[in-house]
DNA sequence: AAGGTAGTTGACTAATCAGTCAACGAGGGT
DNA sequence: ACCCTCGTTGACTGATTAGTCAACTACCTT
């Protein structure tokens, strides 16, 4: 048995999957356990409760995002190509996990938050946090592509958050409707949040 | 005792109260009961199951609200300012609750759609029928904003679904961070997707 | 006033829940 | 060769879960 045990990210992971699928309030410790290979003792060994590992599995998952995020929204891609890129890439993810499991599943922090968010502070913090986080590629995205005149956004971050909310909303009706056109119809709705100048529709 | 009993509508009324204020999945069937001074058997005279219960529930809540929403998309009034009394409203009603109950709640069909979609086949399709329901005010609105010039909508009920999830996702993000703020600002959002002409900011 | 029916009661089950614990195992450092 | 510590085990508890059921009550109809 190994002396650097993976456990800890195997629980993590099994969490996840999980609460994403179905919700924190159907998955129960046991069948995180059964997933990750674990037994009951060893998931307490590493987490003090259900609630705290569902913070870490959130946290995880973000690390594991970043380098990623970094790289679709890295500033030598042109502003408004970065947004096009990130909402190619989550489309096709989900659709890629549809394939899958059967079910668009939308973002497990909305999923997550909006589930717990009035009863466990703890989580609901730790999706706060990572909320932010994400928010901030937004803004900076948006910050650019005003300085470059291609949109006019003189509060940035209040246009980033509105712009996320607006597409965790389509991500959620995808996921409550197991539609994924949904999330590509986004894109021009998010050109028209951005206030894109010299916008030719491309569709309707 | 009354011949005609108003429990089945204490028990509705008392299910969405609690899994509005909390969740689907920490709502015990023993809660709803308490709430709505039932007992057990009564409950399960009156539903098959708490997920039968909720689709009624969300069902009842729907029809309470009908008239109002009519009246607040009464054709007699501007396109426009149906938009913008229907989200003072639901701001103002969510303002209140949070008052009384200290969270902002959001919308129930989003959050308990959202937690129970992909386990709860019943309830899920309940929440689109009433979702689709409710985008037909916002539709008709759009149409009717196309046909005076206000707006360019050459695709209404897109236009629609569109400014119906943006707008979930608003006051989710609002529950999320317990913000009221968001479903403020979220008027000039629904501007920049509605696409209405010459636009002279309100605010920034 | 008799009887049928709509509604009520609360004790009951069997499963599942989150969380505990004391004992065990297997490396690594010395 | 020793121990110490990180990790593992699985049986256990006590609370809570959704759902059942047969007996009961009070009203309305006739």
């Amino acid at each position: 048995m190994p002396r650097v045990s993976d456990m800890k990210e195997r629980l993590t992971d099994a969490a996840l999957d999980l609460i994403w699928h179905n919700s924190y309030g159907a998955t129960s410790v046991d069948a995180i356990c059964e997933r990750a290979g674990a037994k009951k003792g060893s998931f307490y060994y590493f987490f003090k409760s259900k609630s705290e590992l569902t913070a870490a599995a959130l946290e995880a998952e973000w690390n594991k995002n970043r380098t990623n995020m970094d790289a679709l929204f890295s500033p030598t891609v042109p502003p408004l190509e970065r947004f096009d890129r990130y909402f190619d890439y989550v489309h096709d993810r989900l659709a890629e996990l549809q394939q899958a499991c059967g079910s668009i599943l939308g973002c497990p922090l909305l999923t997550i938050g909006s589930e717990v968010g009035t009863q466990d502070e703890g989580v609901r913090a730790t999706v706060d946090r990572i909320w932010d986080r994400k928010i901030k590629y937004f803004e900076s995205d948006i910050r650019d592509a005003h300085a470059q005149g291609l949109i006019e956004a003189p509060d940035p971050e209040a246009k980033a958050k509105m712009l996320f909310a607006c597409y965790h909303g389509t991500l959620t009706q995808a996921r409550i409707q197991n539609d994924v056109e949904l999330i590509r119809d986004f894109k021009q709705v998010a050109m028209d949040v951005l206030g894109v100048k010299h916008a030719h529709a491309t569709s309707a």
